[in-house]
DNA sequence: TCATTTTAGTTGCATATGCAACAATATCGA
DNA sequence: TCGATATTGTTGCATATGCAACTAAAATGA
């Protein structure tokens, strides 16, 4: 803390924060408005997806997630009650769970994508072009070393 | 809609909330370690400050924090409950409030700002340096054209 | 082996947020 | 002017989230 972040640091920092924060909100907006569930449910039942039929264990799925536990507790008892997941017992670890997507969950995700992704179209690709979308991952990509 | 968004611009995306989140999430930790007020609540008391004396439109606060109004409108109730903010009748509307920031405020502002300007210091610009930082900032400032 | 500590996950309770209905005032248009 | 509509803000209710305490099982280590 030798020397305070410099003006240009504050006002990036900023602009980061509220970029990402009207994104989600627009993408939000557009799912609400083709009802269909919250972002939250559509990165769950993406990253279960990635991991396939054997699924996840939960904690695993938290940190991919940057959730805390007891949310991702009561979250996938939503999925589960709706269909879109399973929750196993683990076998190698008697305190554990193994969660899985089912056929309902990718169903689901197959119908979320599209409105998903044209807001990403809208929002993203119109503005960058590609090589600025390189620069911007490669600068994100070191951030994220912290 | 012609084409789906591309692989680098979806997980560039993907990042971006990525980065955005693991940062706040760092940041509010750091707060609370020093037994301080959430960010939504610096966020606020910032605007507010920024406003001078005359305060804020309620309405304009929540374009400025893109808050949604009843969202507003409690938080306000609990700054003023404790004394960091004053909101007043407005003379030129009578549907309106006026929202100032009182001393109190102003202090713990102060107060909140080294461990918040901390945290920017440690996870942003260590990271990059002053012609990346303009890099990203340019480039955000493009998607904001939205 | 077996007591101690860590890890995985759940639950109760308090707080925060979203949504829709509401009241009050301002603005617009015939 | 005055009725219809839009804007500003609040509140009740449902849902979601954070926090701390808890259970149960694994890992550690003497």
């Amino acid at each position: 803390m030798t020397t305070k972040p410099s003006k240009l640091a504050i006002s990036t920092w900023a602009q980061l924060l509220r970029t990402s924060q009207r994104f989600t909100d627009q993408v939000e907006a557009a799912l609400k408005h083709a009802q269909l569930p919250m972002l939250g449910w559509y990165d769950i039942l993406l990253e279960l997806h990635r991991a396939g039929s054997d699924g996840l264990r939960q904690f695993e799925l938290g940190e991919k997630l940057l959730l805390p536990k007891h949310n991702l507790s009561r979250r996938i008892d939503k999925l589960q009650q709706e269909g879109l997941a399973e929750r196993y017992l683990c076998e190698s670890d008697g305190r554990g769970n193994v969660i899985a997507i089912t056929d309902e969950g990718k169903k689901l995700l197959a119908k979320m994508w599209p409105v998903y992704a044209a807001q990403i179209e809208v929002l993203f690709e119109e503005n960058l072009s590609g090589a600025e979308q390189q620069q911007l991952s490669a600068l994100l990509e070191k951030l994220s070393k912290v």
